[in-house]
DNA sequence: CCATAATTTCGATAATCATCTAATTAGATA
DNA sequence: TATCTAATTAGATGATTATCGAAATTATGG
């Protein structure tokens, strides 16, 4: 999601579009006008910012009205600006699980809102979380910890209630993902 | 700059890098191993992103440590979330210049406000007015006047004072941009 | 001063993307 | 319906850039 909000800021033409639309309305041909470049390509701009929801459009006869959408751009901002939510951008592209359960436990960007208290949603939430780890690769601690950190702050609880299930295995310092057959119920 | 910015941010490689960076600093190598890309590769997102300020480097023996630069993504977001501050980007690139004293004579889209009357503020002003001009390009007085009005309408005062100043030549009516070392000081 | 290790630079290739013209869609008007 | 206007879509072209292997660079340690 912040990948296509950046995309479509990265392009000279785009950040002077929404230059524009930031002071107020405009229609395709004034902007095509101002920028000197042909309806089309302005025409394809605005599409872009339009699917990352940085601009709306409002339709009058056949003349196409442009607005500037501020709340996504703020929440861009404030998502660049916090150390958390950055971190989050390590994971690449979210895999979004089926699991009511585990999606409550979410956050919009993919990190756990926290370690659940209620016995029952322990074993699904650590399940997603186990398979962040790739099977038969071998993880020293400090590997271990990056990936946990990528999904919550607490890394030793998570880690810990990983191995206690069954989900992690540990010798010598080195950790291993199990086959789910041997996970806790 | 803020296209340098965004440009550097809208690569799904670079997202990751800036969020692995978030947590804590790391090298080429480690970097490389965790998106599953050759170090040259990284080498080269790491260039861009340092070239744009958001990250910093650490050198210690061989190894080089990058570390994220907060303070650049803070400025970036800030930008982002300010109606004014976008309203700016609808000029196109000016090349914002450092010294003080310039900007102060600059508008918001790029035009001088006037000839400085301070006779001491006439030099930085005028030498900012000069790398307006390619070194080694030969310009027509018509080409010139072009460019300045570009800045300011009074063609004539400032085509005359960067001749004064030693910072434009003239001869049979054709005009080059002069090496800085001869510029009057 | 040679060998090694980590990184960067170089050069080539392939993919992505910006821009244009021409053709098409959709609304308004007569 | 015919026509005019504004915008979008399609297709083609050229420019930019991501990635890699190979070569060059830089620092360390015998």
């Amino acid at each position: 999601m912040v990948l296509e909000f950046v995309k479509a800021l990265a392009h000279e033409s785009r950040l002077r579009l929404l230059g524009l639309l930031a002071s107020r309305e405009h229609s395709v041909q004034q902007l095509a006008a101002v920028l000197s470049l042909k309806e089309p390509t302005v025409s394809h701009h605005l599409a872009l910012l339009r699917e990352a929801g940085l601009v709306s459009l409002r339709q009058d006869g056949n003349t196409h009205w442009y607005n500037l959408q501020i709340k996504s751009l703020s929440r861009l901002a404030r998502a660049l600006a916090s150390r958390e939510q950055l971190e989050t951008f390590a994971g690449g592209p979210i895999d979004a699980p089926e699991d009511r359960v585990v999606r409550n436990y979410l956050t919009r960007d993919g990190r756990l809102k926290s370690f659940p208290s209620t016995r029952k949603k322990r074993r699904p939430v650590l399940a997603w979380l186990a398979r962040q780890f790739d099977e038969g690769r071998r993880y020293t601690e400090a590997e271990v910890n990056e990936l946990i950190e990528r999904r919550h702050h607490d890394r030793e609880t998570f880690r810990r209630e990983l191995v206690g299930h069954h989900m992690l295995a540990r010798k010598d310092g080195v950790y291993w993902r199990l086959p789910e057959s041997e996970w806790d119920v």
